[in-house]
DNA sequence: GCAGGCCAGTGACTTATGTCACTGCCTCTG
DNA sequence: CAGAGGCAGTGACATAAGTCACTGGCCTGC
């Protein structure tokens, strides 16, 4: 994992897709590339505006979402240290399609179009790097379209609750405890819903004994009984 | 636009992704690529297949899709002529994350994965084509998120209804008429619904006076009145 | 300590969405 | 020409989703 205090160039080598470069082409990339903090809630950037050039986080932690007309917000990714955010509307010189915020206090790298493209003819392997990372985006969008336009609400809470298990939790006694990662209405967010939803379904999941709450912290106890919910068809 | 009955070399050249080679190397391009027609209602390629490379679409028509437990479906993109299908999966060495199939009798052009990857390594310019290809469908996806997790079916219909107007429609003395390009399930499935509601919403629409339907026919009669429906904010 | 903010929980609704069942209309085909 | 099959239209529901309004807890900063 990065840590914040490294060196820009340090950060590059650690990415995905600056790995495959050598040292002097990293030296001379990290020396074009400018790094900026932004404060916690902070915008990168806003939905439509021009794009300007590529983000890395170094530190702490950016949420990409869109926001409708009504001031519901989608969460379409949220990337941590060594993501990459907006390789995309680099290249087809279009606007941002959504808005991305420092959900933490991050470290920000940032590399211009101008820069990026240049590294990209200089370097085919980065185009490939780059291509492929954008391949994990883009199942990650048409999950989140099977999951909105097939599943329900419950489901995709509980889906978001065995993801987070998978990722952060750990074991007990009892069962997985899992941490969220942000209020109800940021959940709310991340599964295109509202507040008021997710309210509702914790406390179904924990009449259910299929969880049980304490504040933010969650225990998993019936993993296999949530797995199962999914796998209901509807 | 393309026509059937051509090389499969002037293909390429009139796609996008590849205008930039040049003579020679259109040739050995060519040269590799298969060409194979699908007929109406064939697969291309279904979910969860190992990728095994890019297909171009030469004539005809293919959409791309995901599929529900309970048979449902949600259509992720259409390709005419010039369009090229599964760019992305290519790079990433994963499975393909959606099927794809002619909706018409078509004529589609493959090339492996392994051409591809050479193509891109020695004509860095074609990988930065796929990538603003790529963007493109990156904004389409996040277009259908932004719809499915905001609006109504019925905001979803009348995108549609306008999208195709300004697509294929032409203009009379009352109005646009636009022909629907499918079934109402098909219409269902692109905008992540059921048949039912596709009937229930248009057959609304039109006693609001805002169309009038023939058949597959729809005529567009306050296009005004149907942008400023979509404005509002519920 | 207290006022103000942010967050969570919930009751009471309204509405959108989806399901089931059945009808009628084409068109194609044997 | 009859029968089959695909498509569209609709009534009757069941239920998921979202809205509004209000309550109470907890923390923070004055």
């Amino acid at each position: 994992m990065l840590q914040a205090g490294v060196s820009p160039k340090q950060v590059l080598q650690a990415t995905a897709l600056f790995a495959a470069l050598d040292d002097a082409e990293l030296t001379a990339l990290a020396a074009r590339a400018g790094i900026r903090s932004f404060a916690q809630g902070e915008a990168l950037f806003c939905e439509g505006e021009p794009c300007s050039g590529l983000y890395i986080v170094v530190a702490g932690r950016v949420r990409i979402f869109k926001t409708s007309a009504s001031g519901r917000e989608q969460v379409l990714s949220m990337e941590g240290a060594g993501g990459s955010v907006a390789e995309l509307p680099v290249f087809d010189g279009g606007t941002y399609p959504a808005s991305a915020s420092a959900v933490q206090k991050s470290e920000i790298l940032f590399i211009s179009r101008a820069d990026l493209r240049a590294i990209c003819l200089e370097h085919p392997e980065v185009s490939l790097k780059l291509l492929q990372v954008v391949g994990a985006r883009l199942r990650r969008l048409v999950g989140i379209i099977e999951e909105l336009s097939f599943t329900t609400v419950r489901h995709r809470l509980i889906s978001l609750l065995l993801r987070d298990a998978k990722a952060q939790g750990h074991a007990t006694a009892r069962g997985t405890v899992v941490t969220l990662a942000g209020s109800h209405q940021e959940l709310a967010a991340q599964i295109g819903t509202v507040r008021e939803l997710v309210s509702r379904n914790l406390a179904r999941l924990q009449a259910q004994s299929f969880i049980e709450m304490n504040g933010r912290e969650i225990l998993i106890l019936d993993q296999g009984g949530l797995e199962a919910d999914l796998a209901e068809v509807v």
